[in-house]
DNA sequence: GCTAAAATCGTACGAACGTTCGTATAACGC
DNA sequence: GCGTTATACGAACGTTCGTACGATTTTAGC
């Protein structure tokens, strides 16, 4: 790996937890400098834009999120099982530490709702894909007969990431600790009434 | 009123809307300024500081959240018809077209969530309200008989906030037509489950 | 209608923002 | 080892941020 490549790493490294605390937006140059130890425009310089930062950190963000949710969920046999691996492994990472602020693209999706532009063109198709990967592991799960057939997956899929929400909302805002308590029982609920 | 808390009102009005937006940190005076054409220095002499501004938006969006979802459901018989009336208000409320940015105290709590200080106090201070809220509503349908005894209301609440919040993010953020029959679906799904 | 108070304005400030530039130094291919 | 490219730096740019202050206009009580 190159030099740059390498420094370009760190700084998305840091960028990717700053966001996760104060939003893409929040995120200035300046504090990513000082935490970085490096100078503005050495930083600057490796993205060339604000834009092109936020860019790169919900890059980073996804691919983060793919390989330590997706990836290990789809070590699992498909159906029940992967769901649920997918479900426990998605809790984690919005619980992890690494990122004081929670998921980063959470974020962004609320900060750019009503604000249209490239950055929310892109997260929309990322979170369309990851709703509708959820959905097709549910129906994935109907056809091996885990769940019943004639379910709405669509409908499962949209229950299933509420869940995830209202832990993310619980844990990380509200600081409850039954949080996990709550959502595995909701996803156990879920499951039991697709079944 | 005096013609400062007419102003005053007007601002927080246009305020309201902003942070719905752009958040409470990027809802800055001189725009807030330009919406309402006023002078920013003028603006600012009714609140003083900007964290005193945010705060007053933020009690603005509570104020307006109990009389366009609280109030109407109280109007309700209590128990599930009062429970339903809620969910029914606060949908639209997040999808109404006055705040084109959604729900600001949603916005406000990820922004906030990992930012402690004054404004996020008032902010989980409200949030819990509003989830106690819900499990008492949920406690008095258990009590009417409406849902069966011995029904976890915490989690109830849980499971109830957490739908809305799938629906604050399959309208807003990805523009799902689908959502309010999604959410529709989901909560008589839990009601009947509680049944 | 006069007057004190309240409301609003214009101007100015220091700090922080994203960005550009020229220069020095480190890394890399030959 | 040398020459070239990549990388990082410090200083400065114009803009926007929140805030302060004095002047000016508008409101409200008598």
């Amino acid at each position: 790996m190159n030099k740059g490549a390498q420094t370009r790493a760190i700084i998305l490294d840091h960028a990717v937890a700053i966001a996760g605390v104060h939003g893409l937006a929040g995120m200035s140059i300046a504090r990513l400098a000082g935490v970085t130890g490096m100078s503005k425009s050495g930083l600057f310089g490796h993205f060339g834009s604000k834009s092109a930062l936020q860019r790169a950190v919900l890059e980073t963000a996804a691919e983060e999120l793919a390989g330590s949710v997706l990836g290990p969920a789809q070590r699992e046999p498909t159906g029940e099982a992967r769901l649920r691996s997918l479900f426990s492994h998605w809790l984690a990472w919005i619980d992890a530490d690494e990122r004081p602020g929670g998921c980063p693209l959470l974020f962004a999706s609320i900060e750019l709702a009503a604000r249209p532009g490239e950055l929310r063109e892109f997260l929309v198709d990322h979170q369309e894909i990851w709703i509708d990967r959820i959905r097709r592991m549910c129906q994935k799960a109907v056809a091996e007969g885990n769940f019943r057939e004639g379910l709405d997956t669509r409908q499962f899929a949209f229950e299933f990431h509420g869940i995830g929400l209202g832990f993310n909302f619980a844990r990380r805002f509200l600081a409850d600790s039954r949080a996990l308590t709550h959502a595995n029982t909701a996803l156990d609920r879920l499951i039991a009434s697709a079944s």
